[in-house]
DNA sequence: AACGAAACCTGCGCGC
DNA sequence: TGCGCGCAGGTTTCGT
């Protein structure tokens, strides 16, 4: 599901179901999502009440009383909030509310990830201490800098959280797009304007992306979070075979950094 | 040090 | 219909 503009809708929306909810019991139906010990998992979170919920680059954290919960939902995480109901056998972490309401963490994949850690020391301690700055708050001479010795495709550099955090396979698309250059290009060879016009194209993208509640494409639900706007505005991500919209040659799909990517072969050099 | 490929999982759509 | 393959909005680990 989510990069950036996705995982802002999900905290917004669960934000507003969720402050002041006090967690009375925690259900683990698939454990390896949890990646601290499993035991103080469940044991410090019980009583402890959600006071805000803050997102970083792809990551979503929630605030409680003296810890936090930093999640991650990678491909396909969603929440449901539901009560009383049986359980879908994608629904692996089910946190139970005083109120009675149920927050549901549902995976087909199983990829997500959640990490409980102290209020004081979680920016310092991974997963967030390694995580590279986004887009809006991004120096682009900090960017060239960081990817002006690099020999990977700049696709890679801008997909690379460590670098520059909240994009994905679809907004990545999209601001090479916006920027007029290729994935395939070398990082070392992209110059300080390039760089300048990457890091303003993903800045925009992300913001309006955002405003529209970000992209629903593949796996549809009209559930928590996912119904997002802003597919009508991609002009190349999925639309290989269909004219530019400043050119008119058709897009084409090609492989880089392992991801379909979708490019004009004629505006992006 | 830095890169691409494989691995982590499951489900879907496609061609034979 | 059934099977195998490739693909999917992500990231870490492995091997070179």
């Amino acid at each position: 599901m989510p990069e950036l503009p996705e995982v802002e809708t999900v905290r917004r929306t669960l934000l507003l179901k969720l402050k002041d909810e006090t967690i009375k019991d925690i259900d683990i139906r698939y454990p390896n999502i949890i990646k601290t010990d499993l035991k103080s998992f469940t044991s410090v979170l019980i009583n402890q009440t959600i006071h805000d919920i803050d997102r970083m680059g792809k990551y979503l954290i929630f605030i409680l009383d003296q810890h936090v919960i930093v999640m991650h939902l990678r491909m396909e995480g969603k929440f449901y909030i539901k009560s009383h109901e049986p359980y879908d056998k994608h629904e692996h972490i089910i946190f139970k509310f005083k109120s009675g309401m149920e927050l549901r963490y549902h995976d087909v994949r199983k990829f997500g990830t959640m990490h409980v850690l102290s209020k004081d020391h979680y920016l310092d301690e991974y997963p967030l201490s390694e995580l590279g700055l986004e887009p809006k708050d991004l120096n682009p001479k900090d960017f060239y800098q960081r990817i002006h010795r690099s020999e990977r495709p700049i696709k890679a550099s801008l997909l690379d959280q460590h670098i520059i955090s909240g994009l994905g396979n679809i907004y990545v698309d999209e601001t090479l797009f916006l920027a007029k250059v290729h994935p395939t290009r070398l990082s070392k060879n992209i110059t300080k304007k390039e760089a300048e016009s990457l890091v303003s194209a993903a800045t925009s993208v992300l913001a309006k992306a955002v405003r529209l509640g970000g992209t629903t494409i593949r796996s549809y639900t009209s559930s928590l979070g996912v119904h997002g706007r802003f597919q009508n505005e991609l002009n190349v991500h999925t639309k290989k075979g269909e004219p530019c919209p400043i050119c008119g040659t058709p897009i084409i799909k090609i492989k880089v950094a392992g991801r379909g990517s979708y490019v004009c072969p004629s505006c992006q050099t």
